[in-house]
Order: structure tokens, then sequence, then C-alpha cells
DNA sequence: GCAATTATGTTTACACTGTCTACACTTGTG
DNA sequence: CACAAGTGTAGACAGTGTAAACATAATTGC
């Protein structure tokens, strides 16, 4: 440390967290098209080249910063479906509601993670991460397979149905398609709710 | 008509489709966080400017782009439904299959229409468009709720658990977060009328 | 017919972006 | 304590969106 207090020190320190904190922020503010590198940089305090010390590009940022998404999105999850009862119905419907609540929280960086212009590559810490999304989604539906509560077929293939269902709605409420806001934020959990009791009980008669 | 054959004339006649049409290759081949205006405009062969005089900026060109989309989404969902026998269950299925299909085969158009990046500002012709698909798939769910093959419940709501589970598959399709070419092309139609017919019929004993 | 007006393209210019390279400072390691 | 590696800075470059001034073609009013 030989930089005299009051003076910024020359090496940040956490610069990488630093600027992924700043990017968020920024993401949250203005969406991922218009999110610049340098916006980024200059928000952590830092010039604006300094972020090529921790990421590759602009695209590396990116998708650390979706990573750290879905790695919140499996956490939610898991927690929503441990807090719920033990009836894999309402744990079923309780992920869902946590699914979809923390994606509307955070519309830019949702659409960051399943926009798709991120990725191509096969970052191999993003496919796991977003990969456990889907298993905690897999592993309610095993339960309730084996419980008989759910039809006896294959879970993955009941999982992909109530993942789409979930997403779907995620995704177009999170474009502006739907009312995100119908009523409060109560709204959005009963609208939630509706549909996974719906994509539970089927629409036919 | 002034221009000397062989040369190109001074005015294009036709610049702002042609503008849409290479706007949608350079989208279907480089996605649109990288389609530049200026790209538009050389593969048009114009100068670099010349956009500006049928669309006010770049994210009315991606607006107009994901208007289109919606058009020809509305057109091959009720074709589908048209084509589809009267049972309305069937004609749920192939509505699907057409909206998943119209939407993998253009994946970058469907992330812009969908993406939430664009239209934030209501534009109406944008807002009418997104909405007559809605409506296509709201009137199969009304006939078959007034035919008695699907319970007894606001057809909106019926809609909507559709539309969020075919909009689901179709945003992880385009994402590439599921095999959207499993097993070739007829892969994908299988998959959707599976996933519907789940949603049909519902997940639970 | 033909001037005036409007519509449509071009050129030039500017601020901003991602990224590269050369440099400076700091920190750890022998 | 030298020196190598890591981290931040400064400057440069090509490419971007967009605005302004200008050029040309098409249209309109007489």
């Amino acid at each position: 440390m030989t930089h005299p207090k009051g003076a910024q020190p020359y090496h940040h320190g956490d610069l990488r967290n630093a600027l992924l904190l700043a990017a968020e922020q920024l993401l949250a503010e203005q969406g991922a098209a218009s999110l610049s590198l340098r916006a980024v940089a200059k928000r952590a305090g830092v010039s604006h080249a300094a972020p090529y010390r921790h990421f590759r590009d602009r695209a590396a940022l990116l998708r650390a910063l979706a990573q750290g998404g879905f790695e919140r999105l499996a956490g939610a999850i898991e927690l929503a479906a441990g807090n719920a009862s033990q009836n894999p119905e309402q744990k079923l419907v309780e992920a869902g509601v946590a699914y979809v609540r923390q994606a509307v929280e955070r519309p830019a960086l949702t659409r960051l993670m399943f926009g798709g212009s991120v990725m191509v590559e096969d970052d191999a810490a993003y496919r796991q991460a977003s990969a456990a999304a889907f298993e905690a989604l897999l592993k309610i539906i095993g339960e309730g397979v084996a419980a008989g509560v759910f039809r006896a077929r294959d879970p993955r293939e009941l999982a992909l149905v109530a993942w789409t269902s979930m997403h779907g709605m995620t995704m177009l409420m999170t474009a502006g398609l739907l009312d995100s806001n119908a009523s409060g934020n109560g709204g959005i959990d009963d609208q939630v709710r509706s549909i996974a009791r719906n994509v539970i009980y089927g629409l036919s008669k």
C-alpha cells in the first residue's frame, strides 16, 4: 500500500467484481444494447481499457453477468420449492412464481440471459449454471411422479412443459407484452399461479 | 428518368423495402446486436445516410422488421388453424406447431420481435400486429370452449396458458437452450405436439 | 411547358464505441 | 533487492449512429 490516503490506489483491488456490479446497474438502467464497456469502466472509476484485464471482450463481461443471473435463478427456485409444502403440485407452482418473479425483478438481465445473443460459444460454466436451474425443476417433477401426483411419464418431458410455460410467461412479461404489473406485485404472482394450475390440470375437460 | 442506362438512377425507387429486405438478410446472418445501419445501406447499394429518409433511426428500422414478423406470424397461425381438422384440440396443437416453426425458421427475427429492446414506445401498428397473433389463438380457444372441448373458463385465461407455453418453447429454442434440431425438422414439430398435448391434458393424474 | 416545391440521396462531420498497443505502476517471488 | 508477472493508463484506430449542408430527381401549381 504505497498510496497516500485520500488518493485512489493505483490498483483497484477487486475490479472484476466492481465491473460486474457497475455493469449490472447500467444494464438495469438502460438495457443491454446500449451498455458500453466504457461506461462500465467509468462507473467503476477506472480507465476505459482497464476491463480488458479481466474480460476478454464485451461479450465476456455480458456472459459473466448472465451466468450470475442463472445462479441466482437456480437458487431462488430451490429456495421456493424448499419453503413450499410437501405437496409436489404446490412446490411446482411456487417454483414457477419464484422463476417469474426473479425474472420480472430484473428484466434486462433476464433478456440478456435468454436473449440468445450471448453464449454462442460453449462457455462451460455458463451451460452448467443454466442447467442447474432446470435440474431444480426436474427434481420437483420427479418427486411428484414418484408420489403418483403427476402422470407417469418421463419427468424430463413433464419438466419441459412446466419450464416452457413459466419461461414463456417470463419472456412475454419482460418484453412488455403482458401486464407484468397488473394490480401490483401480488398480481404477478397470482397470474403465475393461475397459469401454473392450468398447466397442471390441463385445458381440456 | 434522366439516368443513362447502365448507371444507377439517383433515386432508388423502392428504397424503403430494399432496406427492409437487406436488413432482414443481415439480421439472419449476424443477429440484431451487430446489425449496423451502414451495412444495411451498403447492401442496398446506397449511401450510409440514405436510410434516414425512410426511418427516423436504427430502432425504427428494427421496429418495422419486427412488425413484419408479427404479421407473418399471425398469418401462419391462422393458416395452420384453418388447415387443421375441426377438432379444436388439434387446431390448437397445429397452431402451436406453426408458431414455433415460424419462429425457429427465423430465430434472429423472433428474438428481435420478443426481445423487448424494440417497441418501448407505443408504436400503434406494432402493437396491433402483435395483438392480431394473439387474437388468432383466442379464436381457436373460444371455439373449443363453446364446443365443450375445453374447460368452461374465460377463453383469455386459457389462451394465455397456451400462448405462454408455445412462446416459452420458442424462446428456449431460439436461445439455443433446447435442441431445436433434435432429429431433423420433424423433430421440432413432434416436440411441440408433445408439449401442446401435455398442456391440454395437464400434468396431474 | 416550366418554375417552385418537395422528396430522396450524398457528403461531410462529430461524438462515441470496442479493441489494440505501448507504457506505468504495484506486488509478489527468487 | 532485482525482476517478472499482474494490473491500470494513455493514445490510436476503424467502425458506428446521427445531424447538417448540399445535390438531384419527381411532383405540383400555374
